[in-house]
Order: C-alpha cells, then structure tokens, then sequence
DNA sequence: TAGGCCATCTGGTCCT
DNA sequence: AGGACCAGATGGCCTA
C-alpha cells in the first residue's frame, strides 16, 4: 500500500478530500471527534460492523441457478432474432418454434453465447455478494445511503489500516485515537486513516444537519 | 439535465 | 474446448 502523507495545516489540505465535498471551516476537529468516539461506543448496535461478523449474503440472488437466469433473460433468448410480430398465434408459435429449432442447430455461436452470458450474470452476482458483505464490515451510519463498490473497496482498505495502526499501537482504539490527534502526530497522519475519519466526520456532520433540520 | 452508479452484453485472453 | 476472468460499450435509473 502506498504511504501517503497529509499536512493538517496546509492551506489547501482541504481539496485532497474533494471527494467528501467542502469541509466546513467552522468545523470543530477534536470536539467532534470525541462526540464521535463516544458515540461510537453507544452507537454499537447502529454501525454496521461490529454487529455484523458472521453477517450472511443478503444477496439471495448470489444463489440463483442455471434455469432462473435463464429465465430472466431480458434478451438474446435462443431465436431472440425471430420476428416479434409472430406470437400468440397457435400455428405461429409452432412455426416459431421450428425456426428456434433452425436457429439452434445453425447458430451454435448464439447458444455459446448466450451460456456465457449466463454464467457472467452469476459471476457478477457473487461479486455482488461479496460487496454486500464487505459493506457489512465496514463502518456506516444507518442513515448512511448505501455505499458505491469503489466506496466500500477505499473505505475496506481505510479501515484495514486503522484497526492495524491500532492493534500495533497496542492501546484501546479511543486512547489511540486521542494520542493521534494530539500534539506529537497532529501535523501527519496516514492518509488512510484520515480518510476514514473525515468519513467519519462528514457523517457527524450530515446527522447535525439532518437534526438542525427537524 | 449532467454525472454517477450499476447491470448486462460482448469479445478477447488466459487457464485447466 | 470450455470456462473464468476482464475490460469496453451501452443503456437505465437516480440524484443534485
């Protein structure tokens, strides 16, 4: 992994995290910051890792077989060539069978082709299963909308790194924390771990918008 | 309405 | 040879 540093106080350190959008200047880091770790210990039940370990697919799709692709396949049926106009019609649905029939035995490739497309669906499906459970692993606020596959992949990756810095600092994850934002390592931080934490942060931010709201 | 995200199809390449 | 994997193209849906 590459070893990217920050400078907290750098004027435009804010643009390198264009992709949470503008932090707010009047932003108060560390008070937040406490509110957030306490929360998150209360917040438990809410966050979706930690009480999600053993979480099974939620992606009951993942399982679908051979037949029920198949039968969901909106296009490229074998004969899916064969004039639309012809249906319903008893004496056309044979002639169209017939030519379904003719289509299979000269067009093998559509066949080939179509069982590849088949077996892509499933292969795609159990990708998105394992991003089903990945999301389940990595923390989000309930009201959180649903996480992209790029998001869940940079968040896994963001997460990785925390609970590895904390697991080597041999300290609770909060005391790890404070001492992080505190005077020795407040100027640089892994920016793996800054990205989750201004994750992290947005979220708080989001919540008191939404309570400023109502 | 543009941009982001996603599912699907497709052809190419690699592997068994 | 057939299946797995990959990346590009395309179109649909949703949101700011």
């Amino acid at each position: 992994m590459e070893d990217l540093f920050l400078d907290f106080d750098a004027q435009d350190a804010a643009t390198d995290f264009a992709f949470w959008g503008q932090m707010d200047p009047n932003f108060q880091f560390q008070s937040q910051l406490d509110t957030l770790l306490f929360d998150c210990s209360a917040m438990t039940g809410q966050l979706s890792p930690w009480p999600s370990f053993g979480c099974q697919s939620v992606f009951p799709e993942a399982q679908l077989t051979f037949t029920d692709l198949d039968s969901q396949s909106p296009q490229l049926e074998v004969g899916a060539e064969v004039d639309s106009s012809l249906v319903d019609e008893p004496h056309e649905i044979g002639k169209r069978r017939q030519q379904q029939r003719r289509l299979t035995v000269h067009h093998p490739y559509k066949v080939q082709r179509h069982a590849a497309n088949i077996r892509e669906r499933k292969r795609m499906l159990s990708i998105n299963s394992a991003f089903e459970e990945l999301r389940c692993h990595v923390p989000t606020f309930p009201y959180e909308k649903r996480l992209s596959k790029i998001d869940t992949l940079r968040l896994a990756i963001a997460y990785i790194a925390l609970l590895r810095e904390i697991l080597m600092s041999g300290c609770d994850p909060k005391s790890y924390v404070d001492e992080f934002i505190s005077e020795k390592k407040k100027r640089v931080l892994f920016i793996n771990f800054t990205y989750l934490i201004f994750f992290l942060l947005k979220q708080i931010e989001f919540e008191q918008k939404v309570e400023l709201k109502m």
